[in-house]
RNA sequence: UGGGCUGUCGCCAAGCGGUAAGGCAACGGACUUUGACUCCGUCACCCGUGGGUCCGAAUCCCGCCAGCCCAG
């Protein structure tokens, strides 16, 4: 890297207010910045979305604000690789029975994956993204800690578990301190014209949020009916095919009965799907695999954490313990409901960050 | 065919002469860089049907129809 490259950072440009105004405040702090956004996905309907985060609109929009900040600004094409790791891993994961979150995937492999080695082509230094988290060295431990958005109702901290020391010694998260009224006035500040637009929502490439219908598309498989069951092995009703179910979930069933039913398993080789009244939901403990360690190399004995299960949740008070190279187990203090396959565990203490992983069982 | 029971929103179900609870489902919205959960809102001018009684009936009476059960 030249002599420059410190700078010179590569930010990910959405289109949205928040990569927009991470972008302010790097000019401010000095940076030389240049804008990046990726293209993901070729979808046809999807790509003319407005909730997406990388619509075709959401591209333009985005050159707009780099134009409009005195930026450079590159779209990348990266529909192979997003298909390849966000998608295909989407897809299998639902027909497993389990319930990923594609954005962990998305940050994972596309923003601090390949977005962070083209940084490094571009010969910059850092990369930078409109989260609401941040990053900071730690002396004593000699590693870079991630810390939660100080806008505790935006944080985004859970979505970057699992980026490595690696990644967070190069990543600038400029919006941690910053509350998203304040973030929506700085880009209004700076006339730039999505200093109000909505929020992003569902998943980008299921703009409609029917994933069920986009899977068959996708894989152009067809998931078969079959039978909805009662703890005890009575059928209850027909189920549409299993990847339109996940864990917890009351909406959609279909089925009248005198109280409302969650859906508590999901077995993809029996095709069936078995429900429970909302008590018979709850886990105390659970294993998450592919985890990765931020504040420490590895946890030594049982560690007291809060641990959340999922993107929008109170953290919970939970005892932690390595249990394998990359495998943990958490106890909770109090059960906790539909902790679901597929989801992304994450530990804090306090304001950082502990690690996460991908949760494969509960109990 | 005889005897008994039942017939209220897609499903379950209150109501027992005074002008249609509730639950489930569904739909719409809020929330949300995942799926869920949750929350808010909508959802029977009408009670199998035709008569009758009454100031007034889903509620009482009669006929009919439908379903269920027991007989045979």
């Amino acid at each position: 890297m030249s002599g420059g490259a410190e700078r010179r950072v590569l930010v990910a440009m959405s289109g949205g207010v928040d990569s927009s105004a991470a972008v302010i405040l790097l000019l401010e702090q000095g940076y030389d910045c240049v804008g990046a956004t990726m293209r993901l996905y070729d979808g046809d309907e999807a790509q003319k979305s407005e909730k997406g985060c990388c619509s075709l609109a959401d591209v333009e929009d985005a050159r707009r604000a780099a134009y409009a900040l005195g930026i450079g600004h590159y779209v990348f094409n990266y529909t192979e690789d997003f298909a390849r790791d966000v998608m295909e891993r989407f897809v299998c994961a639902y027909a497993r029975g389990e319930t990923p979150n594609p954005c962990i995937d998305c940050n994972r492999y596309l923003k601090f994956g390949r977005l962070l080695q083209r940084a490094e082509e571009l010969d910059c230094g850092k990369i930078a993204t409109g989260h609401y988290a941040s990053v900071r060295f730690d002396a004593g431990s000699g590693r870079y800690l991630l810390r939660r958005g100080r806008d505790r109702a935006k944080d985004q901290s859970y979505v970057l578990w699992p980026l490595r020391q690696f990644a967070l010694s190069r990543t600038v998260l400029p919006l941690g301190e910053l509350t998203k009224a304040e973030v929506r006035a700085l880009a209004e500040a700076h006339g730039l014209k999505n200093a109000w637009k909505k929020e992003s929502q569902d998943i980008c490439f299921v703009p409609d949020g029917d994933y069920g219908t986009f899977i068959e598309r996708y894989t152009g498989k067809t998931y078969p009916a079959g039978d909805f069951l009662d703890a005890d092995g009575n059928v209850l009703g027909r189920h549409r095919g299993v990847i339109r179910y996940t864990l917890g979930q009351r909406k959609g069933l279909g089925l009248a009965l005198p109280a409302p039913l969650y859906v508590r398993e999901i077995d993809p080789a029996a095709n069936t799907v078995t429900l429970a009244p909302n008590d018979a939901l709850f886990s105390k403990t659970l294993v998450a695999r592919d985890v990765n360690l931020i504040a420490a190399e590895r946890l030594t004995g049982p560690v007291r954490v809060e641990a959340k299960v999922r993107y929008r949740q109170q953290e919970q008070k939970a005892t932690a313990e390595q249990i394998g190279e990359d495998a943990l187990r958490v106890t909770f203090d109090e059960p906790q409901r539909a902790v679901t396959k597929g989801q992304s565990v994450v530990l804090y203490d306090g304001e950082t960050v502990v690690g996460g992983g991908i949760i494969s069982e509960a109990g």
